[in-house]
Parts: structure tokens; sequence; C-alpha cells
DNA sequence: AGCACGCCGACT
DNA sequence: GTCGGCGTGCTC
């Protein structure tokens, strides 16, 4: 009987792939393995085996796998129901779910580059071939799947390359820029035939005459002692203990030699060099406690409890103590964090407690860091994984809790290629899926979780004192326009805000000021004949970087040198409009020129450790003040910050989007929460044109719940979230027209189908063009109670076929962003 | 999404 | 005459 495979390949096209097994490979494929595979004519890549069966596809032959990978799976059968039900839920395939879930380690294909493993030092272990392949990769440093292919000639290369990586002589990677260095240490041990007490003895006296070796080998024998050679001499000792131990680095070397000693390599996890040695004990606050006493309960009948804890209350403690109790019961448990907070004092905590059981999973870590701590997950050496979004699609066999902490971060939720999942609301079908629990953690919550919680469907627990001796912050919202009367405005700060930060300085205390805009400014303008430089790709003005001299279109990516004078009308009158987080810095500088200034934003943590350097200058070098985006208001704890500034709140406030609102209160509330978490209170300056708006009224009262009261209102008479799920459509072209009436076809296809006032646009996109392509933006508003979604979304997919099937329409993009925030 | 196949313009 | 432009149709 022939066997056959369908396939999950990481392909935007929705369906399973038929491929057949050759007769050797039959019993040994399993699904969750993977395997190589030719796609196409000239493609080959990794796919992932979900079914095993007897069924010749009918109309068409299927192909023979190349390879298979594995003989024990990768992947679970939970994982690919949940690769499934992301491709279902958010409107893309099963292929661009795998696709992001599987760190790229595992995945080997045409794309993929070859380089040779710089730490490989066993040519001994090579074939004749492999090792002139090998000379060929050291001169070219790295070389394409295809070039590869070519050298080979008629070889398997599958076969060829397996073996290589198998002896640890290669290493395949995706991008070039991301060499892996594996960490490795060496280690010593007494070769097998001198393991025993007597053995062992008997070589020491053997030794008499070289008393360099004798030394090194009592050395030894001090840190595994004779009686307990048999045992622990297998797993020897690190070589470097020796070395410290000050013996003759060549008589240790005449014993390896000899053969002696034996010495080998071992890869050991970066993440151990985080420090774990004094696994410590904390201690909750009777309000603490009682928090997580009330989480746990609240589990028995709740799969999900929403946990706020105002800013500084020492959420954090809580989660460990949850955590504990969870891993204590024998399961698996995941910490969710945003991107963004990964790097932070948080992990470094939990790493204090949690020590070497607790995984790590970060984009900045190259891909076979995370490949170690998926495979660490398999086969549970890692009870307790803390990473970002895309850590949700772990091989977890046994998961009994997740944690959401920032539950409302947006950034849970992908953006740019499908699938665009939010991964907490991935993490509560998952938890529902294992009978694990869900904890969703936020000072702010979102007003969908928020709502859920209220309604009895989610539990609720609030935190609503600070930990130890700490208050709130005093919040003071500072009159731009009354400032700006009386002409007490420097630049772009007000007097208030000035004198602060002056006393602050004074006091050795530190500052935070949030602008949410990086940049000199955001444009240029010629104040002859008012020329302004735009991005010939995108309908957006060139933001102004000064440091680095250039004027950059921020959705582009495009960038060009700042022209000394108007390139219009030739004068040199060209000047600088508006307030980035660079002139502010500047601008500061300029004020205080001894006060200590760094900036955080994008483009000052670019590069690898950025982030945590100037997180580590300014928790202990002398800095006063630090400047920054959004990246200030998520997760800093500094002892020293008192004064919060906020830049620009109007602009957050009146953003033109139902959820301005809402983000402007979290991002605002968040910041501010930076300040006085020790035992003096701090003060929080908020500058605005608008003292009496509504949000920045309830952030003055740090006024959550009536906050949400006001706002959830305002949802329900207009339908909107948590009423409502949004489906939003982006129609793209480069023709202009073309796009608006393809998205006008659609959104009249649509409202005949669901009814008028569930369509909302075709609207220009906020950006109307980018990279050279006009958006027109449709958006779905579908009732919870009273709409089918899966049905809907079954429509919707015939009418996008439907759509770009047209000719007319056939070079129409349409991007389906399904609960888009 | 890629990638090959296919049919029309400006070049050694 | 050919190289290569990107339209379109398929991938087990």
């Amino acid at each position: 009987m022939d066997v056959f495979i369908d396939v999950i390949l990481p392909v935007p096209i929705p369906q399973f792939f038929t491929y057949r097994l050759p007769r050797h490979l039959a019993e040994l494929a399993k699904v969750g393995c993977r395997v190589v595979v030719e796609f196409g004519k000239s493609r080959v890549m990794t796919a992932l085996v979900v079914k095993i069966h007897g069924n010749p596809p009918e109309k068409y032959p299927a192909k023979y796998i190349q390879e298979l990978l594995d003989t024990e799976p990768v992947v679970t059968p939970t994982q690919i129901w949940l690769f499934q039900w992301v491709a279902e839920y958010y409107m893309c395939t099963a292929g661009e779910v795998m696709n992001v879930a599987l760190p790229s380690g595992l995945k080997i294909s045409s794309q993929s580059k070859i380089q040779y493993n710089p730490d490989f030092h066993h040519d001994e272990l090579l074939t004749d071939l492999e090792k002139s392949f090998m000379d060929v990769l050291i001169r070219e440093d790295s070389i394409s799947y295809e070039e590869a292919g070519r050298l080979l000639g008629e070889q398997d290369l599958n076969k060829f390359l397996k073996s290589l990586v198998a002896k640890h002589a290669i290493i395949l990677f995706e991008e070039v820029n991301e060499r892996y260095k594996p960490k490795l240490i060496k280690k010593i041990r007494l070769h097998s035939d001198y393991a025993t007490d007597e053995n062992a003895l008997m070589l020491l006296e053997s030794l008499g005459k070289a008393k360099k070796q004798q030394e090194v080998l009592l050395k030894y024998l001090s840190i595994i002692p004779l009686d307990q050679l048999s045992e622990k001499n297998e797993e020897g000792i690190d070589k470097q203990r020796l070395k410290e131990a000050e013996v003759s680095d060549s008589a240790l070397a005449a014993l390896i030699t000899k053969g002696i000693f034996e010495q080998w390599e071992v890869q050991v996890s970066r993440f151990d060099s985080l420090e774990s040695d004094s696994l410590r004990e904390i201690q909750l606050s009777p309000a603490q406690e009682a928090a997580s006493d009330q989480i746990m309960g609240l589990f028995s009948t709740k799969d999900v409890v929403l946990f706020h804890g105002i800013t500084g209350s020492g959420k954090t403690e809580v989660y460990i103590d949850i955590i504990k109790k969870a891993l204590d019961s024998g399961t698996q448990v995941l910490f969710l964090l945003p991107e963004i907070a990964l790097t932070t004092q948080i992990v470094r905590r939990l790493k204090r407690v949690f020590g070497d059981t607790m995984g790590i999973y970060h984009s900045r870590f190259s891909d076979n860091e995370r490949v170690e701590v998926w495979r660490g997950v398999l086969d549970q050496k890692f009870q307790f994984v803390v990473g970002v979004r895309s850590s949700i699609f772990l091989p977890f066999s046994n998961l009994g809790l997740i944690i959401v902490d920032e539950e409302h971060e947006s950034s849970y939720k992908q953006f740019d290629p499908a699938p665009r999942y939010h991964a907490r609301d991935v993490a509560i079908m998952l938890a529902l899926k294992m009978k694990a629990r869900v904890l969703l953690g936020s000072a702010t919550p979102s007003m969908e979780s928020f709502y859920q919680a209220q309604t009895g469907k989610y539990g609720l627990v609030s935190l609503k004192e600070r930990f130890g001796n700490a208050q709130l912050p005093h919040i003071r919202l500072v009159n731009m326009r009354v400032e700006r009367e009386k002409k007490t405005l420097t630049k772009e700060f007000s007097s208030v805000l000035l004198e602060a930060i002056g006393q602050n300085i004074e006091n050795k205390k530190q500052s935070i000021i949030f602008q949410n805009r990086r940049g000199y400014a955001p444009y240029l303008n010629c104040q002859q004949c008012n020329w302004i430089p735009h991005c010939n790709q995108c309908s957006v003005t060139l933001t102004h970087h000064l440091n680095a001299r250039t004027l950059i279109c921020h959705y582009c990516g495009y960038s060009e040198s700042v022209p000394r004078v108007c390139p219009a009308c030739g004068s040199p009158h060209v000047r600088s409009v508006g307030v980035g987080t660079e002139r502010i810095e500047d601008d500061l500088r300029e004020i205080f020129p001894e006060a200590g200034v760094l900036r955080m934003d994008l483009d000052t943590t670019r590069t690898k450790n950025a982030y945590e350097n100037i997180i580590g200058e300014f928790e202990t070098g002398e800095v006063d003040i630090l400047v920054g985006t959004q990246m200030v208001t998520k997760g800093l704890d500094f002892d020293r910050v008192n004064l919060v500034g906020v830049f620009n709140a109007d602009k957050l406030i009146n953003f033109p989007d139902f959820r301005s609102g809402e983000r402007a209160f979290q991002l605002i509330t968040q910041v501010s929460g930076r300040a006085g978490r020790r035992e003096e209170k701090g003060i929080v300056l908020i500058q605005t044109n608008n003292p009496a708006n509504r949000v920045l009224q309830y952030i003055v009262d740090s006024d959550y719940e009536g906050f949400y009261a006001s706002e959830i209102k305002e949802r329900e008479a207009y339908n909107y979230p948590p009423f409502s799920r949004i489906i939003e459509l982006t129609v793209k072209d480069v023709d202009r027209n073309l796009a608006q009436e393809a998205a006008e076809v659609l959104a009249k296809r649509m409202k005949d189908y669901l009814g008028e006032q569930r369509i909302l646009g075709p609207e220009r996109g906020l950006v109307e063009r980018i990279r050279n392509k006009f958006h027109f933006v449709i958006w779905m508003k579908l009732e919870k109670e009273k709409m089918n979604i899966q049905a809907t979304k079954q429509y919707l997919r015939e009418e996008l076929v439907h759509l770009i099937t047209e000719k007319k329409f056939k070079s129409v993009q349409v991007v389906v962003n399904v609960d888009a925030v």
C-alpha cells in the first residue's frame, strides 16, 4: 500500500498539498515531522506533515518527498490545530501561520544560506567530498542553497546538508547579517578506563615522575572526589575551572594528548549568562497576597482572569507567586510580554527567581537561540517561557497557565505580514483548547477585556495601592494656550515644565519627557515660497533628522540629505517646523547645559544592545533627563524618577480613530506611572491646549473606571468593539482611480450582503499613498450577538476572489485585517 | 508568494 | 536577429 502525506507549505495558498512517501520512510514519518519537498519546478522547501493516509490524489500524481527531516515530531497536534484556527479566524493560510510560528532554523528552504561553523574543528569526521565542500564554504563565507546544489551536481543535496548539520560543521541561516556564533565551553573528564577509585589511584601513582600532571589530576579529584568518580566523572567539569586553579597548561594538554583526560565541547544556552545564582524568595505585601489568592480562587470558575493593578502596584510579584503555583502543579507556563518591555528589568527579576528552567523567546535573539528554546519546550526542559507575541506558537504539550502582561498593548497584534493575529486572543483560544488558565494583566486594561470582566465572562481582580510606601503621582495639566498668551514659553516648553525640570536637576532627581514623535521636526518649510519636502512615493512630509542630516520618510524609509537652500526658490531661509524627540533633546541641552540628557527612540535603539545600554546608563550614570517616544512608557522602573513631562497630548487624543481616547488614556497613564515609584510622590505635567478634555480629566484623576464607563457608552452607541468585531479591508493599487473603484465595488457588495450600516467607507487611507500605492479602507462592523461571523467571512472570501478575478481589478491588492487595532 | 512560460520592444 | 520587459497561471 502506498503512503501519502498532507503537508502545510509556507505559501499563501489556502490548502494542504499531498505528497507520496517512499517505501523506506513510510513507517518513520509522523504527524508533526518536517519533510523537504519540491514545490513547483524549482522550489525546495520545508513542509509540515499534518496527515498520513493511503488515498492517492485523484486529479494529479503526487510527487515523492525528498527527505524526512525528523523522526520525532517537532510540532504538536495542538499546534497544527492552532495554525488552522488562526488561519481561519484571521483569514489567511495555515502556511502563513506556520511561517511565523516556526523559527527559521527549522525551515530549510531554497532561500536558506549556508555558512560554515567557525567553531567546528573535527575535520576527521568528514568525508572527502564534505571536506572539499567545507573548503569552498570557508573561502566563500556563505553560499546559497542553489549554489550548493550546483557544487554538488548529482549528489542528494538535502541528505548531504543534513549530515553536515548533524556534525555541526555548517549552519543554515536566513539572513546574511544574522550570524550565529554558538557559545561553547570546553569540558574535561577522565577517560572511562580510569573512572573508578582504584584505577584513578593507580594512575596517580604512575604519574609519579610527572609532578605537574599529577597536580592536575589531584586538582580534578578535589573537584570530583574519588568515591564519586563512577557517577560524576561522566558529566566532567568545565575546563575553565582547572585553569582557574592555575594548574599547568602544558601538563593538562599532555594528559589530554595521552588520552587520560577527555576534552569535548558543549554548547551552552546563552541565557545562562543572566545571573541565576541566588534563586530569590519574594515577599508579597498583604495586598499582593490577597490579589494572588483572589486570582487563584477565581481560576476555579473562570478560564480568564483580568488583573487590574495600577502602575507601581507590584504586579510582577503577584505573577511570580501564581507562576510558582502553576509550576508546582506540574504544568508549563507561558508569560507573554510586549516586544519592547522584554529587555527590561522584569526579565531579570523573573530570571533571578526561576533560573535555568526559564526560557526566553525574543526576536532580538538569533534564530538559533530561538530553535534552542523551541526544542527545550518540546522536550520539556523549559517548563516556563517568557516571550513575545510569537511565543504563543511554541510546542507546549502541558500548558497550564498563560500570563499576558500589559494585555492592552497593541503590539500584541501583528501588523504587516499575515497572519495578522492578536497574541492575547490567540492565547485565550489556545488556553481553552488546552484547558489552561489565562491571566491578563494591566494598569490600563483594554476596553475589550474590561468589558468581559464587567459582564462576568472574565474574573476581575484589582490592586489599587502602590507597593511599599509609594503614592500615585500628582498629575497636572499645563494650559499651553495660557502660556502662549502670556509669552512664557521657551521654545516648546512651558514655564511650569522647565521650572520642574530645573528643580529636579538641582535635587539630583531624574525626569522623563515623553513625545510620541521621533526625529528633529516633522517637516521643513521654506519661509520664502512655502515649499515643504514630501516623499515622492508616499503622501507624507519628510521628517527632519538633524544628527543624521537627512530627511526621512517614516513610511517607506526613503531618505535624502537636507538641502542647504530651498530647491524651489533658492532661499536659504528653510526652517524646521514642529517638535520631535531629537529637537527636545537638543533644546534641553541648550537650556540646561550642565544636565545629562539621553534620548530613547527607534533611532537610538537600532543596534543590538542599545536599549539595554540606555537603560543602564539612565539607571547608574550622570543622567538627569530621558527623552523618548512610546518606548519610555513601558515597564521602566527607576528609583530616582519623580517627574514626567508629556508633550503633545492633544495629538494623541485627536487622532481620527475610535480608539484614540483609549490609546491616549493608556499611554499617558502608563508614562505617568514611571514617576515616583518609591517614597517620594512624583509629578506629571501634561502640556495641552485643551485642559477641559474628557480623557485628560480622567487621567488627572487616575480614574480608570470613570474613563471606562464614559468610553463604553460611546462604544455602545456607535456599535464599536467590544460590542462588535471590526474587519478592516485595505484596497491598494498604484492607480488611484482603480483602487478607489475596486474599494467602492467591494464596499457595495458587502453592503448588499450585510446592510448599509455595517459598512464604513471606503475612505482614503490615513496616509493615502504609501510606496506608490494608493490606499482605500473599508471597515466592516459585525455585532457580536447577532452576526454569524463564520458565514460573513466565508462570503467575504468569495467576494475577494470574485473581485480580483475581474480582469480590470487584477492588479488590485486587498489586505484583510480581522480585529484591526 | 514565487517562479516559469510566453509574447512584444530596444539593443550587441 | 537576441535579451529582457512584466502579464498570467500554477504550484500536490
